[in-house]
DNA sequence: CTGTTAGCGCTTTCAA
DNA sequence: TTGAAAGCGCTAACAG
């Protein structure tokens, strides 16, 4: 079953089929309909490799993330897919795993598969793999590439924006010691968080005690040991902010064993707005990181450079907009 | 940059650098270790459309899902991936967003990707689609597919015994009076574990009151709801078991709205075990599908019928399991 | 507007 | 063990 005997059934050379599959204007509405019946009748489906190896074009996105179990990447994930599927484009996901060989065997199959684009949103990536598809001509794109480079588009998030939103409405509630719960410091944006914040507080001009500025991990059960250790503290602080939500999660739970209540005692601020945040118990108050945007930006900055061969690549920078729940309340009376 | 170029670059035919790449044992150490040098200095990738369409192997499998950004879906990608991996398969995701039309979408791209083998995680699936694949021999793998087919492999759950689990939990805490949030009664699964639960009630001799048996739709919003409608009968259940996660978590914030306390008050189970659940607030006891067990089934009966030609599929059951976390406790004295 | 035909890059007989 | 060469199914000049 292949282009052939639909070309046999409608009458027509295997080109016609190929043109009415591909939608040319070149082809006479009768003809065209002679062959899409044929296609019908005969269930036929084009065989995507030979049409990639035929044209040249795999009409094929990748998408390398770390780990699809990590709440951040699967609306990354279906916004990406949501927006090539409009621009009649597939996708290829793969998982790195946070490994850095899973790395490599991964971009070996967007290297296999030919595709038209890579959307690299995850940050550990040797050099000489980006080489590999430099030197391929791939368009790249990426989340928050520290060092944007020659011809790969780049997706910057303002961190310091939303860090600095959210240690503005925690003083516009009264919190005059704030702590927080930084990320893993090999990561640049936990790092730029944990900077923004720093910055945010001399701002503001209040005192920044670095033994309020914690260490967490960017998962749960680092934010619950770090809070656990702001909690040691004789005169904690009265609201900490956390580097990413799962942190700020694990913070809630450590916040609950002690005994002590959110937002009453305590309030807390995450950064990403993972779904899980709407579902806490207080509701999270955070930092969203559209993840839609970032999907529907990188797409599209790979799309445009492989359509128009450009060589140079975009740079956008995506705003995140805190999200005011029920984990933040006024200052607790007699604390400071 | 192909075949050619490393056949010439090591000296041997392009049959050789072939046989090289897939490991054919017909070729002398030497002449493969000098192919294989050539391919590294040339960093040269197969085409992996031209294999496919040379070879009549895709080695790649599909996974049709409803919705990445549903929490059960993302384990199952990752555990299917995984062991597709180990296999040296791929895997091709395709979401139908619960959309009968997409479905046909992503059936069209398994088709035309002509995959090897196809896991459809999902329920709603037309017949006629089902039939595209078997006359073209490609093995299916279905989670819980009601009406069990000629030739294709059923992963099904005993949603019963999972619910009997629950039940008996909750008996063995001393609760008299346990109420049900079913899911969408268009969903198989739903149905049967809300069947399950009336049926435990009876062999337990507790009386089954229907007005405790309520609608949900599987997601927080039904929960919440139904839940609300639980507490508004004067003399509410002591426990409550959700026909999924994600109803028990709206659920647990309809009682949190109501001044009550879980497990004090009110006890309550899910099912599913979703990553949230272990964050939630308190923690949800639940009753634990292992994704991971879904998708190594589904994988491997897929590859063995592809790779034995089998014309009958296998079924296998899974057990789901009990996971009591803190959100179930005794019944509260001077309650029935 | 339609047909002919030479590839695309790899696999796989078949011979050697 | 290796090589020559005929496909795999489609696309894209090129001709007409």
């Amino acid at each position: 079953m292949n282009i052939k005997e639909v070309a046999r059934l409608a009458k027509v050379s295997t080109a016609t089929v190929s043109r009415t599959i591909n939608g040319s204007d070149k082809v006479t509405p009768e003809t065209a309909e002679r062959v899409r019946k044929a296609i019908e009748t005969l269930k036929f489906y084009p065989n995507t490799n030979a049409r990639a190896l035929g044209s040249g074009r795999s009409s094929l996105y990748g998408l390398i993330i770390s780990d699809i179990t990590n709440p951040f990447f699967p609306e990354l994930v279906k916004s990406f897919e949501d927006i090539a599927v409009q621009y009649g484009q597939e996708v290829l996901i793969a998982n790195t795993n946070y490994d850095p060989h899973r790395m490599e065997v991964c971009v070996s199959r967007m290297l296999q598969r030919k595709v038209d684009g890579v959307a690299i949103m995850t940050s550990e990536i040797a050099e000489h793999l980006i080489d590999e598809f430099n030197s391929r001509k791939i368009p790249l794109a990426f989340l928050d590439n520290a060092t944007p480079q020659k011809g790969i588009s780049n997706i910057l998030v303002d961190y310091a924006a939303g860090i600095d939103a959210a240690v503005d409405h925690l003083i516009s509630l009264g919190h005059k010691t704030i702590g927080f719960i930084a990320g893993p410091m090999s990561l640049a944006s936990a790092r730029i968080r944990k900077r923004a914040f720093i910055n945010a507080l001399k701002r503001n001009n209040l005192k920044l005690d670095l033994q309020f500025v914690e260490q967490g991990n960017h998962r749960t059960d680092g934010g619950h040991e770090a809070m656990s250790r702001l909690l040691d503290h004789k005169a904690h602080p009265t609201a900490v902010i956390a580097s990413n939500d799962m942190t700020a999660i694990g913070a809630m739970g450590a916040v609950f064993e002690r005994g002590l209540h959110i937002p009453q005692d305590i309030s807390i601020v995450g950064f990403d707005d993972i779904e899980l945040s709407a579902f806490t118990q207080p509701a999270l108050t955070t930092v969203r990181l559209s993840r839609q945007e970032i999907a529907k930006l990188a797409f599209r900055a790979l799309y445009n450079t492989y359509q128009t061969g450009a060589t140079k690549g975009a740079e956008y920078t995506i705003q995140p907009t805190l999200v005011i729940r029920k984990s933040t309340g006024p200052k607790p009376a007699g604390k400071h």
